[in-house]
DNA sequence: TCTTGTCTTGCGGGAACCCGCAAATTTTGC
DNA sequence: GCAAAATTTGCGGGTTCCCGCAAGACAAGA
């Protein structure tokens, strides 16, 4: 059995590899990588069905990574251990996880018991094995509350790449109102409207008050930024225009 | 003399306990805090005139418990150890280090060696130790190629919280024109237009795409919304509008 | 003092945004 | 298959944003 661990922190990554050492002894080799580029070449080549990594990572995030190895085998268990439970790294991972593949996602705060709790439950058992604090936001990104549905989540990254009404309508095929209704939605459900009698009445522009109010409550980040910049980049290339 | 370690991860603090205790012999006290807000307590209980701390914790971040610790008293030493050379973090911490005080800004890259020499240089011999990299961003930072002005940079901030510009304006004292004259400098500076022919002229609004570029950039990241979000809201309070 | 440069302010207009209303269309549930 | 519910679309308007133009305000320097 082999086991690959991509992770960039030379200290978290010894960590790693002690703890797969530990937990695993029907593990023979522990392979390495220090960041999502060099961990797909790795799975790759060495064919590890067996992958513990890091989320954010410099060279090339882990989402990134995972998807790419998923989609070369999605058989691969993966083990994702990272440091934040951010809604958009919750939703992201739940964005790629192919049918019927197995899972895990441990903070980095987790103690070591249940680390190797984890490490096990995926890679031997195959259970998919979930962090209580991400479990809850994974309810609350589905959950109807302040949940954004996909449609949503899709707009909010638009317009906060800067996209105007219409070239968001161009790129996803809607008429000019239909992408405002949405945009009024996204307004409604991150609660961007002040409440009467706090000051003038023009205090924001809800656009970008939107945005603001999704990277506070880490709805949105600085990778998902990334991406989504990178996709439309593409697509535009696409166009041939 | 004394040390105190501020750091939320527990596997990095032990290395730093280690690289301290290796480095500074005449070191006969290690104390540690697990975020900023400990970390404050810490500093004014122990009078600890040495501090080496991380800058993005969760429960309070480097760059506020350093200006409480600077504050209370501007001759401590601080050695900030950091994943990331983002610009917002390097122009925060530049903005609260007091008139001449020592300080120090190492990546967690950097390799051992680098971190004991920074630790003597700050501690033992009252040097100024940045990190090559981070000199590069302070630089970029200053220079005129695209850096931000002072004043740019808070309207950035304004906006990108979400305000309109004339929320701004009265919250700067300025015209309404002033700020949208500072604003098409901030687009000028991001480069924020596009070059003609690519695709029909109205692709961005530009207010968005602005912060867009300067959050992908990293002149702006989520601590520093953070920061701007929680002076609004005190901002607000004391208007007793 | 007069010039030169930078910064601020006012005016005006075109474009984009925000949104209520209502008809057309699609989806859902039985 | 049909009615209810949810989405999509068009229209119209009020508001904000973006910015060219030009007139004051202020500082530095010949």
């Amino acid at each position: 059995m082999k086991v690959l661990i991509i992770e960039d922190d030379p200290l978290h990554r010894s960590y790693l590899h002690e703890a797969v050492r530990a937990a695993l002894p029907e593990c023979d080799t522990v392979l390495e990588a220090e960041n999502g580029h060099a961990g797909e070449v790795q799975a790759r080549q060495s064919r590890a069905e067996h992958v513990v990594m890091d989320l954010q990572m410099s060279e090339r995030n882990g989402i990134e990574a995972a998807r790419t190895i998923w989609r070369e085998r999605p058989d691969t268990k993966i083990l994702f251990w990272s440091n934040y439970s951010d809604e958009a790294y919750v939703r992201g991972v739940a964005r790629i996880v192919p049918e019927g593949a197995t899972y895990g996602y441990v903070l980095k705060s987790t103690s070591d018991e249940r680390l190797k709790l984890a490490l096990r439950g995926v890679f031997i058992e195959s259970q998919c094995v979930i962090d209580r604090e991400v479990r809850g936001v994974q309810q609350k990104s589905l959950g109807t509350a302040h949940g954004l549905s996909d449609a949503e989540y899709e707009i909010l990254v638009d317009v906060a790449l800067g996209l105007t009404d219409k070239a968001i309508a161009q790129r996803k095929k809607l008429s000019l109102r239909s992408v405002q209704n949405r945009l009024q939605q996204l307004y409604e459900k991150l609660d961007v409207y002040e409440e009467p009698g706090n000051g003038p009445e023009g205090w924001y522009n809800l656009r970008m008050r939107a945005v603001a109010v999704a990277l506070l409550r880490k709805v949105l980040n600085a990778s998902a930024l990334e991406r989504g910049e990178r996709e439309l980049r593409s697509a535009r290339g696409n166009e041939a225009h």
